[in-house]
RNA sequence: GCGGGCGUAGCCAAGCGGUUAAGGCAGCGGCUUGUGGCGCCGCCACUCGGGGGUUCGAAUCCCCUCGCUCGCCCCA
């Protein structure tokens, strides 16, 4: 193990994956600007506190997978795990909030101190969306169909949103009271997860993978019956919002997410194309967080989804020919042999580039044949050739590869103008 | 954190206790000292993720370790 190699779950992206991410970039970059969704940059490093407070001090990722740290200055300071209390925290620290309703995105990495596996790294990659002030039911539909579309132009298909609502915080809460009821008369017949979830995250036992709690729970209170009529009906509009938009959901009620500050809509886009880690996007309406951080009352909604799944899924549309990203390809591939004439490729090559051409050229030295090759294989519809003869007469030797024939033009190594007129 | 599988060159991959570790792709060089996708030839692992052990002998068996992977957990 002397070979230095990256951290475990920190992986390098190579230029092969760099397009992918790319594109996804630029299209949600797109979409975002035409829904007037502005992009906010937050650290990575925050003060522990902000998560511990703004996540739940009982989920899984507060209590085990934060990478934390004391500093110089003996702060306690954590890595991100995910980027709504960052959000919240500035918006909230720079006044964002008293001046109406704010629409943002953001994108980066965020870390968690988990077993990797396929689609699960410990420095992932999210982009969200954070919509704060905004309160009514339409808007809920308007910030999923954001996720939704965005995936649909990207290509991916065989996705599925589900949908559910927590309720109010105060049905929620009644809920839970009723629930950890009737979990604790039922305690020995669950499995052991379950029962150790009990008090600090009973309303992930819904969601559990075990077949015997699930069999059990159907006998237990559900989250719809504790909604009250306000929540009901909120839910019902969000529901015929997405109808109007033409985004089908499935209702899942066992859906409840895991961090402590969502309330009423809850959604998850999930693919069957990525196994264990299905979930490519999650999000939903966390009313009480801005408060809960000590800003004025907000409500609030936003979701994030998995740079890496969603990558996954793309490479599948690519590796099937679906999905076909162009490489860059230079305009002209400059050849070059003999000290002056590298010199003069290589001021050729520059000034092309200021004139805004793709310009790349061969440093290798070798033979004019394999330099040819490369330029071939390299995709560029030009070659300008440049060796002692062509330095001699300062002329280049410009020639199509996209033909076969040899039809070479001698142009003067200063008559720019002309040979970008040419390529352009 | 728990359980299963795997780890041979940049990539894919054969070998599965016996002397020199197949092959393909990519790369590099030559055929072609100044001229292009093809073709042919050559080069490219003293070594099998790392360490230790068993053995006359290990890439092949055992142990530890690192990493990857699938599932659990959790979540994006």
């Amino acid at each position: 193990m002397n070979k230095l190699q990256s951290l475990r779950g920190m992986v390098d992206l190579l230029p092969q994956q760099t397009v992918l991410w790319q594109h996804i970039e630029a299209h949600a970059r797109r979409n975002f600007g035409r829904a007037g969704v502005a992009e906010i940059r937050t650290p990575l490093l925050e003060h522990t506190e902000l998560f511990a407070r703004g996540i739940g001090e009982a989920t899984d990722v507060v209590g085990k997978e934060m990478y934390s740290f004391v500093d110089r200055g003996e702060r306690s300071c954590t890595l991100r795990p995910e980027g709504t209390a960052s959000v919240v925290r500035a918006a909230i620290e720079h006044g964002l909030l008293s001046q109406g309703a704010q629409r943002l995105w953001y994108g980066g990495p965020m870390f968690r101190y988990e077993r990797p596996q396929a689609g699960r790294q410990r420095q992932f990659h999210q982009i969200g969306v954070e919509w704060l002030g905004v309160a009514d039911a339409a808007s809920d539909a308007e910030v999923i169909a954001l996720a939704w579309d965005l995936l649909a132009d990207l290509g991916v298909a065989g996705l599925a949103l589900e949908l559910n609502s927590l309720g109010s915080s105060a049905d929620r809460a009644g809920y839970r009271d009723q629930l950890v009821t009737w979990l604790e008369a039922h305690r020995p017949q669950l499995d052991a997860d379950s029962q150790a979830r009990i008090h600090t995250n009973p309303l992930r036992v819904l969601d559990s993978k075990h077949p015997e709690t699930q069999a059990l729970l159907a006998g237990a209170p559900t989250l719809a019956d504790a909604l009250s009529p306000g929540s009901r009906e909120r839910f019902a509009q969000v529901q015929e919002a997405l109808n109007a938009l033409d985004i089908p959901f499935v209702l899942n009620p066992r859906l409840v997410r895991g961090l402590d500050y969502y309330s009423h809509t809850a959604f998850e886009i999930t693919s069957s194309q990525l196994g264990a880690q299905a979930t490519v996007c999650g999000g939903g309406r966390y009313d009480g967080l801005v408060e809960q951080l000590g800003g004025a009352p907000t409500p609030a909604i936003g979701w994030a989804l998995g740079m890496e799944r969603l990558v996954l899924l793309l490479e599948q549309r690519r590796a099937s020919g679906e999905l076909a990203l162009a490489a860059t390809v230079p305009d002209l591939y400059v050849v070059s042999r003999g000290e002056a004439a590298e010199r003069a490729g290589l001021a050729l090559a520059v000034a092309l580039r200021r004139s805004g051409l793709a310009v790349e050229r061969d440093t290798s030295g070798s033979a004019f044949g394999k330099q040819l090759k490369r330029a071939q294989r390299g995709g560029a519809a030009w070659v300008a050739l440049i060796g002692e003869e062509e330095v001699a007469s300062a002329q280049l030797r410009l020639r199509s590869l996209a033909s076969q024939q040899a039809d070479d033009q001698l142009i003067p190594l200063a008559a720019l103008d002309d040979l970008v007129r040419m390529l352009q």
